[in-house]
DNA sequence: CCATCTTCTTTCGAAATCGAAGATAAAGCG
DNA sequence: CGCTTTATCTTCGATTTCGAAAGAAGATGG
């Protein structure tokens, strides 16, 4: 996509902007250079026209979409156990998405090529008929190294480890490929919910524990484990040694595997994290405390980078985050212990988009890379 | 400033480009484009030709300076008990540089009058003759709002809370005044000496304890107390109020003042933070001992935010960053306790700027206020 | 010393962009 | 209903920017 023309769709595309004028306020551009090349787009097939916005007092602006025929996206976010498949069109709308179970596991080849397969079967049966497939995107759990589209030592993704998991769907398909952890892609996809809000802080409460880090409004990536908060040493009396082999990260104590395993020793045999909730929502006094406690250890971790980055929100996804005793646990440690200035608009709250968060949030980064 | 020609020069002063060639690579503008530009800047006396740069295998570039007579801007850095002050020229070039004594304590009204008159006095004795003073930078010892130019509580600066102090200047002088935090200023001056490294933490350990953040290449702000770890709390055995209120803060244990005092309990009396050093270079184990643990104490905090945002390089200043054992126990905690990706190619030093990195960097970020 | 390569800088016609003015369209109001 | 206000969108000449090619100045290597 030639450079300003790319912009533009973009702005369309990720919601910023709908009619020609808000294009022009938002590019910079001048508005008689918006109108050519939206007439372009358009002549091109990649935008329409679509009926017009509500007006407050004065000529309606005319309200453009991106072409549902421009294209779709196919997008993957993998957990341990399942995986979410979806299609988006180029706006960032989910056509079709399914949960299906995959074991990480078995490996990364098999693993991807399940997931090619699976790509096919969504396009062949909800791809709508002459539109092309413009890109892919995988959400993993684990360090994804941006550059590479590599994995880099998952500590639980047994045989990934420096998988180039980008070239190897390039092989099966000629469209740009998109490798991300998912804690990333859900930080992304969250942040879209929150405007206004440049800084955010994504905490993915599953599991495990992870983190999504937008900073002034961008993915913030460093070497590729940026937002890495789970062997973070916590204060504990205690001492427990975590998977990574030091003592007492806050993995080893706050994670929905942690908790499981405490329950269990307890003689509370749960299968998943969301078992723990459902334990939590009928007054079981031993898994609330388990859960009111791992709030306020994370709660105490995000107290240093609350002061340090001074995010504008902290918004906890991942199946813990429905335990309302874990969000109010790390209110509480964050409010209490952080500077004022610090706290004085900081939300701390719950995702707001939903399940397909992490999909969405592949949209949004596949189309930066489609779209350039 | 005009945008385009503003970008030309931003990049001639900041140091990123010292021909019409580099202009063109950087700013994306071409090459022709780029020469019209700087012939206007030329006749407009911003900009001057100074003999040229030396040529790794083609015509050698002209190289291009911001001319010495296009204006001054007067930088001050103050500190608890004293103040440097000083006058670069707008290449961030120093023409002068003094430190005085100047007591904070006696608030803002006396103090940013006295400094008010020490930028008169400086200029009338080095200010070139018929350069115009183009614009003021003020870094304060406390969280600064960047908004309003606004000191908001301040741990260490009574009086202050919330006066107007960009405010104050703007009605003596009709110029750009900036006021920033002073963790922040050292952190933009430092980040300038560490080429290719992107996201950089800069560590001032002095009587207090300040960090300012580089991200991808730009200072965050966040709410303006962004970078703040002096009161996170740390790991020990003991327990110590802090002045803020809360138990066990960084800044209780691990800064210049802490250091002192605990020495001070030992009988052995000291004034400044760099006599601390004095006796660490003397072999005191007592002041060894103590800066070894403060350093481990720093290094433990830091751990967290080097997973979290995965730094380039750590950079120490203040004046405790002289004790080598600061240092190394900083680089112990981190290296032992980060994730390997994370500490792959983290650089953790001493500052490399000198006394003036501070002042320094308000050149930088005024230099951005006066050429737009 | 001369041909060749590299890099920097300028020239000049082509193309993109701007910006002011006008056309279009709707809401608010007496 | 017509007038005013507000906002969006288009037209068109003026300006800016681009890009390819040529010119300038030094490095390299026989």
């Amino acid at each position: 996509m030639r450079g300003a023309q790319g912009d533009l769709l973009r702005l369309i595309a990720g919601g910023h902007a709908e009619s020609r004028a808000e294009l022009a306020r938002l590019s910079g551009l001048a508005a008689s250079s918006v109108s050519l090349r939206v007439e372009e787009l358009i002549g091109s097939g990649l935008l329409v026209e679509e009926g017009s916005v509500s007006s407050r007092g004065g000529r309606r602006p005319r309200r453009l979409r991106v072409s549902p025929t421009a294209g779709v996206l196919a997008v993957a976010d993998l957990g341990g156990h399942h995986a979410r498949l979806g299609l988006l069109d180029l706006s960032g709308t989910p056509l079709v998405v399914e949960e299906r179970p995959c074991e990480i596991a078995l490996g990364p080849e098999a693993t991807l090529n399940w997931i090619a397969a699976s790509f096919d079967d969504l396009l062949a049966t909800h791809g709508p008929a002459g539109v092309p497939l413009r890109g892919i995107a995988i959400g993993l759990p684990g360090p994804v190294d941006p550059a590479s589209g590599r994995v880099v030592s998952p500590s639980r993704m047994p045989g990934w480890n420096n998988f180039p998991v980008a070239e190897h769907f390039g092989a099966h398909y000629d469209l740009p490929v998109l490798v991300e952890n998912d804690a990333n892609l859900l930080a992304v996809g969250e942040a879209r919910a929150w405007p206004g809000c440049e800084t955010v802080l994504v905490l993915k409460a599953g599991s495990g524990i992870g983190c999504g880090v937008i900073v002034n409004g961008v993915l913030h990536r460093g070497r590729g484990a940026a937002g890495d908060i789970s062997h973070v040493r916590v204060r504990s009396d205690s001492s427990v040694t975590c998977s990574c082999g030091h003592l007492d990260c806050l993995e080893a104590y706050a994670s929905g595997a942690a908790l499981m395993g405490v329950l269990a020793e307890q003689g509370i045999a749960v299968g998943r994290p969301s078992d723990v909730v459902a334990l939590v929502d009928d007054g079981i006094p031993e898994a609330t405390a388990l859960v009111r406690n791992a709030g306020r250890l994370i709660g105490e971790v995000l107290t240093v980078l609350v002061n340090f980055i001074n995010p504008d929100a902290i918004v906890v996804g991942g199946s813990l985050s429905k335990a309302e005793p874990l969000i109010s646990a790390i209110r509480a440690a964050v409010y209490e212990r952080c500077l004022p200035l610090a706290t004085r608009d900081l939300e701390i709250a719950v995702t707001r988009s939903g399940p397909d968060a992490a999909l969405l949030g592949a949209g949004i980064l596949l189309l930066d890379a489609v779209l350039s």
